[in-house]
DNA sequence: CGTATTTTGTTTAGCGTCGGCACAAAGTCA
DNA sequence: TGACTTTGTGCCGACGCTAAACAAAATACG
């Protein structure tokens, strides 16, 4: 009928992450004609997706007739994201373009039943619905956690009190379905592991934008996590499993792990490790991370706390260099407890790294913090609309 | 003007990789009509690329009218690959399907200047085209050693005596061009790592056939290499060098490495310190991994022999363990001194990769000896004939 | 042994999607 | 103000596919 279906997609994906601010970037980035491009501006429009802004810009700078704006629809349809963590959970509704509409937490103890919290987390979703009226075609869920495919099951979900191998992908989408929220079938809901979707939302719209192979690496509580982002794709492995960076083995002298090692990559350089390092002892009060963020923030100019920062700077630049011999990515981020290692001090694991990885031309590979907040969260959102991104028509059409 | 353009390059990739024997799988596999896919086919003959056995076939089994049978053309073109190793180099002009037309070789000392070896390669290529009469398409080239992106140059090519950075992709299309080869311009000529191309091709036409997420980790003289196939395309990383998987800690009471650690996978689990364990002394008539495989093969009944594989294979186990945690790749196949190790006692080198990685369930990934001769080199062919199968007309009009 | 059934291959018609092109619009530059 | 540059849009035609009917070649079954 119209032109432009074979390109809806990828123009979604063009406006989404921000690199396609107009019709004539449209145009060459898809290789299409103006014409095409044109009709898929168009025709988004019409799926009330995106906005254009015709009227006549203030264009600074470069002559010819001056382009209309395209804009994310900021009173369009949602997305609902869900994030489980040691504390509670948080929920948001979420924009294309990675934007939080609106978002609501739970705190307090998480039950052993994963089925309750997240049960209270999609109930909590589903009051941000009614009370923002958005329309919402997906759901996703982030857990503190690797989660195995194909079935969604979260292992080892050690700070949650749950049982291993709990089917959340199954639970959420019981949930989602229990709590009637339109648009979300049972087909749209995803689950991922959290610095996998940090991974995800900073690649679409954070500090990884544009790289082409895209490492992360953070620690929020115990434990280290990676993901890799490649061609814009999160690699997940066959089995979801991969990325698991924890037992890289970083001091042959260090403390026992639970994998039978010793000096792993998990018990060398995360919160904890870094409190006793430090010679604090860690609070039941505030999270791991929160004591430790603030150590290095409060009192980096203490020689204890800044030894201790050092030797984490210099464990973590070895597993770093180690995946960078590996993957050779050609951006890192690094989050949670490794980005404040990381902003405060930002030479000294760029030169780890550097001298630790083979070659100095991969070894010279951007090191960066995260920027965005509730990175996993945005995430999740990611994951919930990739189907619309894939193809707008069969989602909307529903 | 006919049917059948935007899918040529995918169905021929499913009949040169053997998973379209017949017009009806090319249907399904593509997911568009009996029409286009007679159209796909009667295209890629006309060609000169495949051809078709129209012949009533001696069917057993199914009902319904037999189909007509695909194959690769025979006698169609080739292209031209070449490798060079510590003995020497080999070249070869390969057709579809990695069907290997032609093969010489050529031994001795390899000069230091890589100039001369290449040129020598490229003659004796050059020879086998004009004995063959054969059509040549694009040319390959497999080095030993990493090769950094984006100008094709060899980093620390240890058993060759060539300078680091020794810009072989460069000296390769110059060889080429004063060749005067027909049909290799100087957009088209490859260059890769021996192990990523081994990787290459056992994945479209070995052991790795269907594998999504393939690793394969390989020792052919001194050090260990990796290579990773993701979703069909080599992941060689954002420069290159990706999978530098040598220096993975195997050992943190080893021997020391160049890489300034000790136990790296390097020192611990190639051919020289299987001879050393083993309590042989290298000889240097022929190559490390000649002695090494014939020891396992005629020896493994002795003792030492036999312990020093045990070792050999707990570390390597260790190693891809970890790659494994990293990786979760869903096949591994092994090359070289590992094959042979894999060979001699698959359970044992099984059972220490998956008591070592975190999940039972990826450390179920089945590990499998590599099952083409001349792997690399047909690697190196599958880097020309890329080309061709991403679209058969652009190459062939010219 | 002949007919129905199944599966494959081919032909024809039709249509959807995109490129090419002409033209209009909206700015800058001299 | 007029020439130039760049962007947006409408129209037409071509290309590449699907759909549907038909033909061919085997098996299944009475």
């Amino acid at each position: 009928m119209e032109r432009g279906r074979g390109a809806l997609g990828p123009a979604l994906e063009l406006v989404h992450t921000g690199r396609a601010p107009t019709r004539a970037v449209l145009t060459s980035e898809l290789g299409v004609t103006r014409a095409t491009a044109g009709a898929v501006a168009a025709e988004l429009e019409a799926l009330g997706l995106i906005t254009v802004d015709s009227r006549p810009t203030a264009s600074a700078g470069s002559q010819g007739r001056p382009s209309h704006r395209l804009f994310v629809n900021e009173n369009g349809p949602v997305v609902l994201a869900a994030q489980i963590h040691a504390d509670g959970f948080r929920v948001a509704l979420v924009g294309l373009g990675g934007r939080i509409v609106a978002t609501t937490s739970g705190c307090g103890t998480i039950p052993a039943d994963p089925a309750v919290v997240l049960a209270e987390a999609v109930a909590a979703g589903s009051d941000l619905l009614r009370e923002t009226g958005r329309r919402c075609l997906g759901a996703g869920l982030a857990v503190p956690s690797a989660v195995a495919e194909p079935d969604g099951e979260a292992l080892n979900p050690l700070h949650l009190a749950w049982p291993s191998g709990a089917p959340v992908r199954a639970l959420f989408l019981q949930a989602l379905a229990d709590a009637g929220i339109p648009g979300v079938t049972d087909a749209i809901g995803f689950t991922g592991n959290d610095v996998n979707l940090m991974a995800l939302a900073e690649h679409r719209h954070g500090a990884g934008r544009g790289a082409r192979d895209l490492l992360c690496v953070a620690s929020g509580h115990r434990g280290v996590g990676g993901a890799l982002v490649l061609d814009g794709r999160l690699h997940s492995g066959s089995s979801g499993l991969a990325l698991e960076v924890g037992h890289l083995t970083v001091n042959p002298e260090g403390a026992p792990c639970h994998c039978g090692s010793r000096g792993c990559l998990d018990v060398e350089a995360d919160p904890l490790a870094f409190l006793v390092a430090a010679g604090r002892e860690p609070g039941p009060e505030v999270s791991l991370l929160r004591q430790a963020a603030d150590l290095i923030r409060d009192e980096y100019a203490d020689p204890g706390v800044r030894a201790a920062a050092d030797l984490l700077v210099d464990r973590l630049g070895l597993g770093i260099a180690g995946l960078v011999n590996i993957l050779n990515p050609d951006r890192i981020i690094l989050g949670g407890l490794h980005r404040s290692l990381l902003e405060a001090d930002p030479e000294r694991l760029r030169a780890v790294v550097a001298d630790r990885s083979l070659w100095g031309r991969s070894g010279g590979v951007p090191i960066l913090p995260c920027s965005l907040d509730y990175n996993s969260l945005v995430g999740a959102a990611e994951l919930a609309w990739q189907p619309v991104l894939d193809d707008p028509l069969v989602v909307l059409e529903r």
